[in-house]
DNA sequence: CGTGTTTGACCTGCGC
DNA sequence: GCGCAGGTCAAACACG
């Protein structure tokens, strides 16, 4: 497949980073659930640039869990979302404790991709950040999962 | 001493 | 059935 295909279908174009260099902090390439894969051709157009709701809020759909029966059981509902931010580290704390589980090669990138896990006990939040192959100061963070918890 | 990171091995899904 | 690529585990290690 063509290399930066992803990449160049869900962002704006330069020209649109150079009069608004506010868009540049981060953007939300996808949000979708599990059953609805369909995010590119959906969302692509739709940049949701929040102001500071990624990093103080930091909750990514915190009502979606059912707790009127129980929480314990897994979750058949994955909410993934797809942040791609300009940042030279990767380590961005956005309110949550992640312990580092793995780091891969991918073929499309150059760059390693890492692997994170909530650490607060029974969040099944998992998070993949990457950097973006063609320009390695913005940094591609996937979350995958809700929170079961408050913010640390 | 407790917690998080590192790193290679292992597992699994998918395409050929 | 095999090989590749992505995802996860876990033992060893580093650091406060």
């Amino acid at each position: 497949m063509s290399n930066s295909n992803f990449t160049r279908s869900v962002q704006t174009p330069e020209n649109d980073f150079s009069d608004q260099p506010n868009f540049e902090e981060y953007l939300m390439i996808g949000h979708w659930l599990d059953e609805d894969q369909d995010y590119l051709a959906s969302g692509s157009t739709q940049n949701s640039v929040n102001d500071d709701s990624g990093r103080n809020s930091s909750q990514f759909g915190g009502s979606s869990y059912n707790e009127n029966g129980s929480v314990t059981e897994r979750q058949e509902v994955r909410e993934r979302v797809a942040f791609k931010m300009k940042s030279e580290v990767e380590i961005l704390d956005d309110g949550f404790k992640w312990r580092k589980y793995g780091k891969k090669m991918v073929k499309n990138s150059p760059n390693p991709r890492n692997y994170y896990k909530c650490s607060h006990d029974g969040c099944p939040v998992k998070k993949r950040v990457e950097r973006d192959r063609e320009d390695p100061s913005f940094v591609i963070t996937t979350y995958e999962g809700i929170h079961n918890h408050r913010s640390l």
